[in-house]
DNA sequence: TTGAATTTTCAAAACTTTTTGAAAATTAAT
DNA sequence: ATTAATTTTCAAAAAGTTTTGAAAATTCAA
């Protein structure tokens, strides 16, 4: 194969594979051109590389920034704006379970603690049940929760080097 | 805060949240009512409750099913069908785990395996990079790939009990 | 300043996904 | 077998999301 089609077929599985973890498929597209691009790349060079419009890759590349994985890039003596991905995977995925727990994790265990707070009969099954479904999620994200705080705080060789050998 | 309103709030907010995840919000919105509903249910319980029609409950709850989270129950004497959910939440979370590893993660490794396989130079700038990049992804995939199967395999005690004190 | 290059915005259009609901199929009791 | 209850299917409608593109705003060099 050749690097032409292989890296439209990146860019392409990247996207699909993105769909189903909530980003959008040209915001995971143009990721994954940055992650592939040695050099920074301009507005323009998206859009000729995705067929996609200005506003498109506008609007994209700045939640990818808002996302913490690419940033923007002044090339001296250049006029137009460059971009560049952070190309260590590691910081990739730590970068996204952050954001992902702040925006999604955490909200949803405030209201699980609230939710746990009914005040009801607790001798009808239904309130039981409700309890207990809460809580149980509750305290299961939790562990989840304090699990990516460590993770996140881990550094890379000590988690991936070490760490899962303990899990072998 | 009474049962009827605390059971709202979560079946929506569950559902929102399954958006972020790939699932379609009356598919969560389901799963949550049959979470808290300590008894098994028919179809038009859920089309009542959450208002919505035959064909989707149908529909969502086939897929539910599919994903092994939702099991139909035959009522002795019942002519009609009922519906309940593993409430398990650890079993809930390694099943959608061990499904999603299947349908998305195995798929993506294995691309990246074939893709890193070009046949180009490589004193070429753009091939290194993509090479590099389609490694670093395949070997954090295939690290991840390991740890979930531990965790599927793992039983729930020795995992939440003893690992996380791991972490602590 | 002025004006050309560049980026940003956002309403409307295109596209995608989800939902509906009525007809068809299935099931089980009589 | 017939019938009534129930479930399934799926084309069309509705809802939701993404993309476009042209106008507005910004930036910077002369």
């Amino acid at each position: 194969m050749k690097l032409t089609e292989a890296k439209a077929q990146f860019i392409s599985s990247w996207g699909a594979f993105g769909t189903h973890w909530g980003i959008n498929r040209t915001m995971a597209q143009i990721h994954a051109l940055l992650l592939v691009s040695p050099d920074p790349i301009t507005q323009d060079d998206i859009m000729e590389e995705l067929n996609i419009s200005r506003g498109n890759v506008n609007m994209n590349t700045r939640e990818l920034i808002a996302w913490g994985l690419v940033e923007r890039v002044l090339i001296p003596g250049e006029r137009r704006e460059f971009f560049t991905a952070e190309k260590d995977i590691w910081k990739v995925a730590t970068q996204i379970i952050k954001e992902r727990k702040k925006r999604e994790l955490d909200p949803m265990l405030k209201l699980l603690s609230q939710l746990e707070q009914i005040d009801g009969d607790k001798k009808d099954k239904n309130t039981r049940q409700f309890i207990e479904t809460v809580s149980g999620i509750r305290k299961f994200g939790g562990e989840a929760d304090k699990m990516l705080d460590v993770m996140i705080r881990a550094d890379e060789n000590w988690f991936l080097g070490n760490l899962l050998k303990i899990f072998k």
